[in-house]
DNA sequence: CGGTTCCTTGAGAGAACTCAACGTCGGTGG
DNA sequence: CCACCGACGTTGAGTTCTCTCAAGGAACCG
């Protein structure tokens, strides 16, 4: 909780809260930074099962900031599907879906242990004004998303969207594949029955393209993965960025 | 192309270029509208079949905002698969997904006869910091792009996408209900073959909720039709807003 | 007038779903 | 300690929604 007052390179400026990763608080100077914080920031744990962030209808009071962590946002129709709406990983905005009206239109609960930073949208917009670099920031989360988004609501086969899928999480985890989420979770939000993902995983592992540790995939051919998950185009063409900096 | 000086009502601040429609040039006082105007946007005719506004890959220079007409995004894949990502209305801006890595992700093309104003995307960010309205506007349309995105990208039924494509349309278009698009374009952009397309309308058709005037439908039973694309979340439960102002 | 695009309708095929059953795992409590 | 329970993953069999393929009609255009 206390600053850590550690310089880091300064070529990429961090959060003072969470230096290991990019957030909202990796924006503007430092003195309006800590003062960003002292007056404004909310630190919010959540833990899987224990309530939501938000709920589908409440008025949008925040923006969050995932500090550590994964949360789900997802909607129950009336006949009792559940729809996925993503997952968030530290360094995602939560909330901006809800802007334009300020009303929340997903649940978010925390899948695993969480930590989120709440920015209440008033005070999101007064800093946006006075820190350009937070305006780039929320404007390129929110096209991120919307590009994500779009990627995955395309007409692709259960492989496609699944390949694609397992891809884009390795990367978000810098190469290490990771996934807190649920068969049920993925299924929902890729328009898959559990059953289908589960046999699509298989059909991965007997191709050789993953293998599953404890239900824990890994990505063996690569290359193949890619082939398969390129017409998503929610990772981008290039095979060689595998190294973590 | 000469600015209109008519005084409109102060209550709605209207674009200097296109009084009738918001988009861009609505934000901010008038003299820093009309040094915009006269300085940044550069105004772009598309005819339907004769060109695009940009194309996949491309090097996003400007974002536009549509003055007039209906413009879709659409990929190729490489199975030579169309994937619509959307459609553009007046008011609408274009490019927004592809600010995060300045890349256009999208070729995007007029369906009928359109206009549309670029902004420099070195401007667009100088003006936000400039003018708030500016900044709220582009999160608000943000926003709603990806709240449209995040809804249309559910697991829902043929009927389901349709009937809230359709009020999404009609509201789109004040209560008047036009498809600028093919229905292999509706199709593309829900995820259906055209000829799901065309049966779902027809099965609407048989159901008394639409009725079809020379391929163009008209809604009749409202209520119906919200029910049916009301677990889809892009269309508000309110029944009552059929009227135009 | 041929050529093209779009819409329509039918029949068959297929990808994914539903339903059902079973094994595993981790918690909870008797 | 073990029985019970629920959540999760797995596998099989049958079903269904939507797609594909095919063909024809209507409108438009050079």
């Amino acid at each position: 909780m206390a600053f850590d007052a550690t310089q880091r390179d300064q070529t990429r400026t961090e959060c003072l809260v969470c230096p290991a990763t990019r957030c909202l608080g990796r924006c503007g100077d430092g003195a309006l930074q800590r003062s960003w914080f002292e007056t404004l920031v909310t630190q919010r744990s959540l833990m899987p099962g224990n309530g939501a962030l938000f709920r589908v209808g409440d008025a949008l009071q925040d923006v969050y900031s995932v500090r550590a962590g994964c949360l789900k946002a997802y909607t129950v129709d009336a006949d009792g599907n559940e729809h996925v709406r993503g997952f968030y990983l530290p360094g995602d905005l939560i909330g901006l879906d809800a802007i334009s009206d300020a009303r929340c239109r997903s649940t978010v609960v925390a899948l695993v242990p969480s930590q989120v930073c709440a920015t209440p949208l008033s005070q999101l917009r007064r800093m946006m004004r006075r820190q350009p670099r937070m305006a780039d920031y929320v404007i390129d989360q929110a096209s991120r998303e919307l590009g994500q988004a779009l990627a995955l609501s395309g007409n692709f086969t259960a492989e496609q969207r699944l390949a694609a899928f397992l891809l884009h999480m390795r990367r978000r985890f810098d190469g290490d594949l990771h996934l807190p989420m649920s068969q049920r979770d993925i299924g929902n939000y890729l328009r898959l029955a559990t059953e289908t993902v589960c046999r699509t995983m298989k059909a991965f592992e007997r191709k050789r393209w993953i293998r599953l540790f404890e239900h824990s995939p890994r990505i063996v051919d690569e290359s193949a993965m890619r082939q398969v998950a390129a017409p998503v185009g929610l990772v981008e063409e290039d095979p060689s960025l595998a190294e973590a900096a």
